[in-house]
DNA sequence: ACCCTGATTGGCAGATTCTGCCAATTCAAT
DNA sequence: ATTGAATTGGCAGAATCTGCCAATCAGGGT
């Protein structure tokens, strides 16, 4: 990866429906070697997709709450079960693994209160193993860069 | 918002560079009112965009870092102030304000635990106003699902 | 049941873009 | 300088985009 790739991935990742062509002009170069470079980015798995960002509140989902979650025991099968149960949440939209005292960290997303107190009710608490829950509610977005600092490779 | 603009958005989310022709055989149009529908959601914000997802461990930033901050005033001028600070961090994916304890709420990425220890204490408490600073560490992303659940008004 | 109106659709066609192939160029190492 | 591998630019047939127009559809009022 070098400084034409670099600006390849800054650039789609502002505007992922760019044109071959404009991309090719943004970085200086012609449509075809771009379009190589393009695929070989995908191929090896840097750029993993593309995908549209949708405007949370105007869609009808305007509550954003980030959730802790702590297992009763961190056996292997215990883990398993609880990271195969919250695949099938469709109101969890990004999950991670955590250090510290919290074992998982989840950005649900849901339409109210209401809706929210329902899905921990009836989907979260119901997943097994589960020790205890902890909710921290967004008032709203401050700041979503879709651009990452380069690489340290690159400097 | 009807039942094919879902479609489309659901669509492409998952595919942002689908062609209009893909998109219109997936939701069931011809080309040319499916274009029409993409240009009025994009008008209306809802879709707000399009962007490249990038591997963060391939690109060469592989540590995903919480953060909550605390301000030690919540005045008009201490919020503006911290959250155009914020805007120029380009380490900073995403920040929230948040309810509770804890002000503000950070995704960081850097590209090991001691360039965000610099980026901590150069960067980010070099802020004015911040009261406290707790970082969360995250092992990995367990779930990352480029798709929301559909709208509370199409049910 | 009928008509009327506004919204939505499908088809068409010129303009644009894509993308595989090949020759030319660049660049690094000897 | 010379060689060879990697990368590039240009070309052209195929595919796609996208604005326009007529046809169709939904549904409200009489």
């Amino acid at each position: 990866m070098n400084k034409i790739d670099w600006k390849i991935i800054t650039a789609l990742q502002q505007n992922a429906r760019l044109t071959n062509q404009e991309l090719a002009q943004i970085v200086g170069l012609s449509p075809s070697p771009c379009l190589r470079r393009v695929r070989k980015l995908e191929d090896s798995g840097i750029l993993r997709g593309y995908q549209a960002q949708i405007d949370q509140t105007l869609y009808g989902l305007p509550v954003t709450v980030f959730v802790s979650i702590k297992l009763e025991r961190q056996t292997d099968h215990a883990i398993r079960a609880f990271e195969q149960a919250i695949q099938d949440l469709d109101e969890v939209q990004e999950c991670y693994l955590m250090t510290g005292p919290r074992d998982y960290f989840l950005r649900v997303v849901s339409d109210s209160l209401q809706s929210y107190e329902r899905f921990v009710r009836e989907r979260l608490t119901r997943i097994e193993g589960i020790a205890s829950i902890e909710s921290s509610f967004a008032f709203n977005q401050v700041k979503q860069k879709p651009r990452l600092p380069p690489p340290p490779t690159l400097e």
